[in-house]
DNA sequence: AGCACGCCGACT
DNA sequence: GTCGGCGTGCTC
């Protein structure tokens, strides 16, 4: 502070200037929820700036906060009286969060109605990076090493690992043994003997720099075409723009190119991807067409790659990241470019804690950043058309096929011609006649082909046929799903699991439990009776455990080692498979039953992207959907390939209800242990709804999901119109009303979710 | 999120 | 008589 003023002032301005303009105060956001920032003061001499990192006491413990910055005019609270705060304490090794992220931070809270602290807790989410390095061990040669190795005793390891030091390189105690050959007690001895010295290093982590100008692949027209605009939207600050191109049509080595400009522009690049979607396989095309991996951010990381990552991406020293949802967080010095990839992915949506959508919120931060925003899919979402329409999205289409590739045939399988022959010993059956002669052919080609059936599990439901007992999960309103390959009955919303019973619960009858309804495991068991000699695989994310598992599998599927896959919605997402040529879509009526409002929307962009899976090479792929409602939009679009009929129809639809992306909606969700106080919770805030003309409050209601973990729940769906923002409303009516603590009440804005 | 306080059951 | 269970509430 005082050399910040000491060079245009005199030594008694500068006590006076910092008495006047050097706040004594500032206020600290903690990454707790909270409901704001906290007070706190400056000691004499010492300084404090919005963005600054540091500690400070919290009742008796210490906690982490960043100085955020001062309420604007106007806003101030009553301000507690200067005596009254705490001190700050001291200032981490750690850049400063800069504006644009505290920025960030306040709008995603005043959004989604979440605490800032909440949001900041996403934003710090590695404290370990925080703190100065851990220091590691590495040993060298020392100084006299050599003369020193002359006078103990030598032994051929000790030798082995001298020629190797003999460069005078520091390395690791275990990556030492390994080049030597040795163990590394053979380290450590010599370390002893003072012939290699032992050092304490921080770690660099290296995330190599990629090269934009390295190998790019031959574009097509059509590809240069979009790239060109790309590379011109990257001088132009902020815009939204959708690359909207059918699968196979290259658009990944479009984005590419507009990634490789941002890079040479020195800017950073964020890639947002559906957690699922980031395979290894991505990661490695980064790696391909920049000659360097990009940093990866995702569930999967060590706290050691976490830390080595959050540092980087700070440092600036990460220049492309691929990550999920929370990528969108992370403090990017300088960023250039955001990349939204399978933008139409609800996977986006985060519905639990803070409730954001990662695809609306990067538009906020590209704003914030003043950096272009590409969304890309083969299968926009209606949001993202309608932007478009409406002239607030640029447009890049890219119509065609890169080399040519026809798209798969579309066929329906029209299941009340074709009920499929039951299987005694598997209690059913649900491949009908049609799909397994195709298979047959397949498979007698030598070429591959998948089941798609997006159910985890055997048998989504075990019935008593005696009592007609269906066995549900104790702690939520829910089916228990039967896993064979486990042998246990699971509830895929709390993780509770059973042995299955060998008697009904409820009646005692013995033996009377069966398995009702089919999951892969039960379809890949038909297959087996069906297709005896085929190889089959199931994948599913139990199956895929893991990025090594995921691998694993699909090496096997590239190798031809398996000839039939069974998989659920995991299989759809970005990986090319040479020989499979036919998709067999065993229940395509799986997502349009219930009131879902998006639930043709996701059907059809499901649906389309599994059917890509065929046939992507020199052979055509076929794609069967096996259906009772054969005349239905969805079905329809997917086989006349009428995209764009089929989103108008469903924008059309959506008008007219008001619903979105033509209105706006917010759901309130209440929680309790027992019914009792979570109704007379809905009472409660029933009661105190303000009345707002053209706002519509509907609810309580007891949704589909009554309780899950012991919970009971109502729900309150609020519906705006397009140009109201529901945010004040929800504020004035929860403000008016103090539930008891054991109630629960969640706020989700713009709600994919209506379980 | 911690960490206290506080008010009821089983131990030395 | 205390030790300790975790429900409730506060932290500038």
């Amino acid at each position: 502070m005082r050399g910040r003023q000491a060079n245009f002032s005199t030594a008694t301005q500068v006590g006076e200037a910092a008495a006047r303009e050097e706040p004594r105060r500032c206020r600290v956001l903690l990454p707790l929820p909270l409901s704001g920032a906290y007070d706190y003061s400056i000691p004499e001499g010492e300084s404090a700036r919005p963005g600054d990192i540091l500690t400070v006491p919290l009742g008796r413990r210490e906690a982490l906060g960043v100085v955020w910055d001062p309420l604007p005019e106007g806003d101030e609270e009553e301000p507690l009286p200067l005596a009254k705060l705490k001190p700050i304490g001291a200032r981490l090794d750690a850049p400063p969060m800069r504006g644009e992220l505290r920025r960030f931070i306040d709008w995603v809270a005043a959004y989604t109605l979440s605490a800032p602290g909440a949001v900041l807790k996403m934003a710090l989410s590695v404290p370990q990076a925080l703190e100065p390095p851990s220091l590691q061990p590495v040993y060298r040669l020392a100084p006299e090493g050599a003369e020193r190795f002359a006078d103990i005793r030598s032994t051929p390891a000790r030798a082995r690992v001298v020629e190797v030091a003999r460069d005078g390189l520091a390395r690791s105690a275990s990556e030492m043994a390994r080049e030597a050959g040795v163990g590394s007690s053979v380290i450590k001895g010599l370390a002893e003997q003072g012939v290699l010295e032992r050092l304490e290093v921080a770690p660099r982590p290296s995330f190599d720099q990629p090269d934009p100008d390295s190998q790019g692949p031959k574009l097509s027209p059509d590809q240069a075409a979009a790239a060109k605009a790309l590379r011109q939207r990257l001088a132009e600050g902020f815009s939204v723009t959708l690359l909207d191109g059918v699968t196979g049509s290259g658009k990944t080595e479009v984005y590419l190119e507009a990634i490789a400009e941002a890079l040479r522009q020195g800017k950073q690049v964020l890639v947002l991807l559906p957690e699922i979607a980031l395979s290894l396989q991505v990661l490695e095309r980064f790696a391909w067409r920049f000659g360097a991996a990009p940093a990866a951010w995702h569930s999967d990381l060590t706290q050691a790659q976490r830390r080595d990552t959050w540092r980087a991406v700070a440092s600036g020293e990460a220049r492309v990241v691929v990550g999920a949802r929370s990528a969108l967080f992370l403090p990017y010095r300088d960023l250039g470019l955001v990349v939204v990839d399978e933008e139409h992915e609800q996977a986006f949506k985060q519905e639990d804690g803070v409730c954001y959508h990662a695809r609306d919120m990067a538009v906020v931060r590209a704003r914030i950043e003043e950096a272009p925003l590409l969304l890309v899919s083969a299968t926009p979402s209606l949001e993202s058309l309608t932007n478009v329409e409406q002239g607030r999205y640029h447009e890049l289409r890219l119509p065609d096929r890169h080399g040519g590739a026809a798209l798969p045939k579309v066929e329906v399988i029209d299941l009340k011609k074709n009920r499929p022959q039951a299987i005694e010993q598997l209690g059913g059956a649900w491949l009908s006649e049609p799909l397994r002669a195709a298979v047959s052919e397949t498979l007698a080609r030598g070429e591959q082909a998948l089941l798609f059936l997006n159910r985890r599990g055997f048998a989504p439901l075990t019935l008593c046929v005696e009592c007609n007992h269906r066995l549900e999960c104790p702690n939520c309103t829910a089916l228990l799903v039967e896993h064979r390959l486990t042998n246990r009955l699971t509830c895929h919303h709390c993780g509770f699991s059973q042995k299955r019973p060998e008697t009904c619960p409820k009646c005692g009858e013995e033996g009377s439990l069966i398995a009702w309804g089919p999951g892969v495991e039960r379809v890949a068991e038909e297959a087996r009776l069906v297709f005896p000699e085929a190889r089959r695989l199931i994948l599913s994310s139990d199956t895929l455990h893991g990025p090594r598992a995921a691998a694993e599998m699909l090496r096997m599927i590239r190798e031809r080692e398996v000839d039939l896959l069974i998989g659920t919605q995991i299989i759809a997402k970005g990986h090319h498979f040479p020989a499979l040529t036919l998709v067999g879509v065993v229940d395509a009526d799986l997502g349009l039953a219930g009131g879902d409002l998006r639930g043709a929307e996701r059907t059809y962009q499901l649906l389309h992207q599994v059917a890509g899976r065929a046939g992507r090479e020199a052979h055509p792929g076929r794609v069967l959907l096996q259906t009772y409602e054969p005349r239905h939009p969805v079905i329809e679009a997917l086989v006349s390939g009428e995209r764009d009929r089929f989103m108008a129809a469903e924008a059309e639809g959506r008008r007219q209800l008001m619903m979105p992306p033509f209105g706006r909606l917010a759901a309130v969700i209440l929680s309790a242990p027992d019914v009792e106080s979570v109704e007379q919770a809905a009472r409660e805030l029933s009661r105190a709804a303000p009345r707002e003309d053209a706002f519509q409050l509907l609810g309580p209601s007891v949704p589909a999901l009554a309780a899950v973990r012991g919970r009971h729940r109502r729900r309150f769906l609020l519906k705006t119109p397009k140009d109201r923002l529901p945010q004040a409303y929800l504020k004035a009516w929860l403000g008016r009303v103090k539930l008891p603590s054991k109630v629960r009440l969640q706020v989700d804005v713009d709600p994919y979710s209506f379980l």
